[in-house]
DNA sequence: TCATTAAATACATACTAATGGTATGTATAG
DNA sequence: CTATACATACCATTAGTATGTATTTAATGA
């Protein structure tokens, strides 16, 4: 086969394949033959010419499936003219959760930390990049300089409340037993989030209930 | 070479060269061919005849690594009749966290999430593991029964602390920059932890500096 | 505007080196 | 004599590369 005249659809189907089998079977668990065998037809070759290496598919197909939501996060908090301490109740808002739980809740990678080793490197690392760079921490030093939040160390409470949500609260690598065994772990994390200035909301709590909701719903 | 004498002094060898390389180059990074080389004279076959896959090679060697440290903790809880608020404060004692750290701080592993993705799996699992089957929520469960601890959700209480120590307070995955950090965070984890009723204690400034101070000694 | 051509692109095919693991051989301890 | 502690030789799979080829796109010229 010669040229293909939109290789756009080439590049997207890759990585709605490796997608699928990095969270299903874990980076090293997935070979690039399986990737390439669910991709009729296409060989090698064909990867191998719109991406370098392995890694940097699995960096695109990750980065693809968050971008939506990071961006979609990022709107809701740039319009309007809330307080910090609003805008940090809004990032735990339904609203800003659930889309990217239902992104995870279709992946659903295998609930074992090892296997998923990876992904959990990558959300590990994101916590931190999350509360630097991204959004829990510049809300929180809005909300200090406007007034609406008192905390003394924002940067640590930031990485705290981030690790804390996205590597326990959510129960992406471990399997959790029951709905209201995740809404303690969520009340427990509220406490601890409100002893060092961040009130996280009331919304939390039924947040976490439609996270529960959506990742435990039928046909999974 | 025909049987040898002493086997265990092979084994031994091998578990030090591993446990040295999977510090420092990872999982993935680190071949069976890697660990052959520092076996000076030995070849694969050694190896696996004494172990079946570079799986139990990983496991057996940081079970190996962290036995007496388990060991030693469990049997300063064990001595005494302490109340269970004062056992909490003396796991997070120097005596009983150091000797962890140096071990850490001997291997050394790289400070990057992804290359010791599998490093960080096992910690993330050891942390729920901790707190259920291993130290910290029975000590819990014994200072709510004797009066001297009130928490309303020990669980909880017991994970979010255990992950927030192994993946937070410890630099193991991640630099930290400045010895002040490190004593914030742990400043903002005694807080958040005595907002879900768990007072780890005023030595746990002291603790947290004195692991600074092995983590980053001459010598690294 | 349209045919011609050159170059860049989108793959397929065939191959390589390294890896985890196995099968088997052999010398020594018990 | 038998079980053990290795060494040697080998295999299948894997990530990645080198190269070949058809087709699209861009440049050119009338």
């Amino acid at each position: 086969m010669g040229r293909n005249k939109y290789p756009e659809e080439t590049v997207a189907k890759i990585l709605d394949a490796a997608l699928e089998l990095f969270c299903a079977q874990g980076y090293e668990g997935t070979s690039i033959q399986d990737i390439v065998d669910r991709l009729d037809g296409m060989t090698k070759g064909a990867v191998y010419h719109h991406f370098k290496s392995k890694e940097e598919i699995f960096n695109a197909a990750f980065d693809r499936a968050m971008a939506p939501i990071v961006e979609r996060r990022r709107a809701t908090l740039g319009a309007g003219n809330m307080t910090g301490a609003q805008k940090l109740k809004r990032l735990y808002a339904p609203e800003s959760v659930v889309p990217q739980i239902e992104l995870w809740a279709r992946m659903h990678p295998a609930a074992d930390p090892v296997k998923s080793s990876r992904l959990l490197a990558m959300q590990y690392q994101g916590s931190f990049d999350e509360s630097a760079d991204g959004c829990l921490l510049p809300v929180i030093e809005e909300g200090i300089a406007d007034g609406s939040i008192a905390c003394k160390c924002p940067r640590e409470a930031a990485e705290a409340v981030s690790l804390l949500a996205n590597l326990w609260l959510l129960p992406l690598f471990r399997p959790l037993e029951t709905k209201d065994r995740m809404l303690a772990r969520a009340q427990c994390l509220a406490q601890m989030a409100a002893a060092v200035g961040l009130d996280l909301g009331n919304e939390v709590l039924q947040t976490t209930a439609q996270i529960w909701d959506v990742w435990n719903r039928a046909g999974w």
